[in-house]
DNA sequence: ATTTATTTTTAGGTATTCCTAAAAAAAAAA
DNA sequence: TTTTTTTTTTAGGAATACCTAAAAATAAAT
């Protein structure tokens, strides 16, 4: 078994390495788990000893087969707690996150697997996220930000690519959520700002917000 | 806020104080947490720091208010966990132990009141414990073993007093749970086993069975 | 009232995971 | 190609929560 802080670390390195396809730097580690270099490079040589990574001095570590797997199980169980969260208990989707960082560390494949069924086999989480099943296999969607579409081209929202408490108070607010079909009007060229239509409501999005909703064709 | 292991020792220290009414000994506590009573000792200093526990050298310790409510709060997560992992999740009385003791030290008021909440409220466990109230409040029942019953009495079943698996799952077998309305036909003096009737079953059950299985009367 | 047994505490260690500061290596700039 | 900057690693510590073995205090037995 793992302890809770090299699941953390598995699970950054998984979340970078999947953004930039290369090894993945100690700084890049340290910044998202908010810990030193140091720390880092004390712990990735420890996961190396454990065979959890494939490490060499100075050149990024990437995860092992081993490694993977568990960084996609508490993946898989962070997704399925925020569902629950959401669905069941009817918390908001800015309020899960601190949550599920614990629930994500509970050690019981019986409790995933029946979480799994009684939220009925979910394919995504409350922020358009993909759950891995039980065997490790993610269900990738198409997704582009809406400041990639083009004027008059129209989406679904099926995410966020933010998970930020005041970005998706924001949203709520803008009563955008998953599922709203949403058409770009106009990008006005000074600030790269846009204005969208959708439910009959004509808004207007900064360049920041338009880059970290997401959305599918069709 | 309390690490996970200030939390196991305060609840331990209410679990046999709640037993004895007496200040609990170092040993005591060692043998319920399965770790060794100078571990325990400096453990305790460090909770009578934090003015969780009063403490005098070779004489027990008892909670402080403080400590009790904690103890108390971890108490009411656990058994609201164990009625979520059986009621929703169709886990058996005698699996929900070890994950329950995970699950009890997930921090955020807000999902113990929800989880409350999407329980309906209950006022006890599987194992026929109550489960306290949001501010703390048991609702004790009073309840006697099979064992203390008198020939011919008749009682309902009204909770477990081992939270062990292979007892529970021995219940599970004889179609004994909670709620369920049981005679004393007879006992043997030989060995103090009894025979038991419910549901149109007679059963013999030993005496330590007998001792371990509480009940109301009508 | 001593002796013996039990319980509790102290002393000295270990493993985990974090830290800062300094040194070494690699990357970028001049 | 040096010099400068940035990144990464090493060295040396700190806090938490364990451990064993020995000493001290208390309780039980003779």
């Amino acid at each position: 078994m793992f302890t809770r802080s090299e699941e953390n670390y598995l699970k950054a390195i998984f979340t970078v390495h999947m953004q930039t396809k290369k090894n993945v730097s100690t700084n890049d580690i340290a910044n998202l788990l908010d810990t030193s270099p140091a720390s880092v490079t004390e712990m990735i040589k420890k996961l190396q000893e454990k065979k959890l990574v494939i490490y060499e001095k100075y050149n990024g570590v990437r995860l092992s087969s081993k490694g993977e797997d568990n960084a996609i199980k508490t993946i898989r169980k962070h997704r399925l707690w925020e569902t629950f969260l959401v669905n069941k208990l009817d918390f908001s989707w800015s309020e899960v996150h601190d949550v599920a960082e614990q629930l994500e560390h509970i050690k019981s494949n019986k409790l995933t697997d029946k979480l799994d069924h009684f939220l009925n086999y979910p394919k995504f989480d409350p922020h358009g996220d993909p759950i891995p099943t039980k065997n490790g296999v993610f269900n990738f969607q198409e997704r582009i930000s809406i400041f990639e579409m083009d004027i008059n081209e129209e989406g679904i929202i099926m995410g966020v690519s933010l998970d930020n408490k005041d970005f998706l108070d924001h949203l709520t607010n803008l009563k955008i959520s998953i599922g709203t079909r949403v058409r770009v009007l106009e990008q006005i060229k000074f600030d790269q700002s846009m204005k969208i239509k959708y439910d009959s409501r004509t808004e207007h999005i900064s360049k920041e917000i338009a880059e970290n909703i997401l959305i599918k064709f069709n």
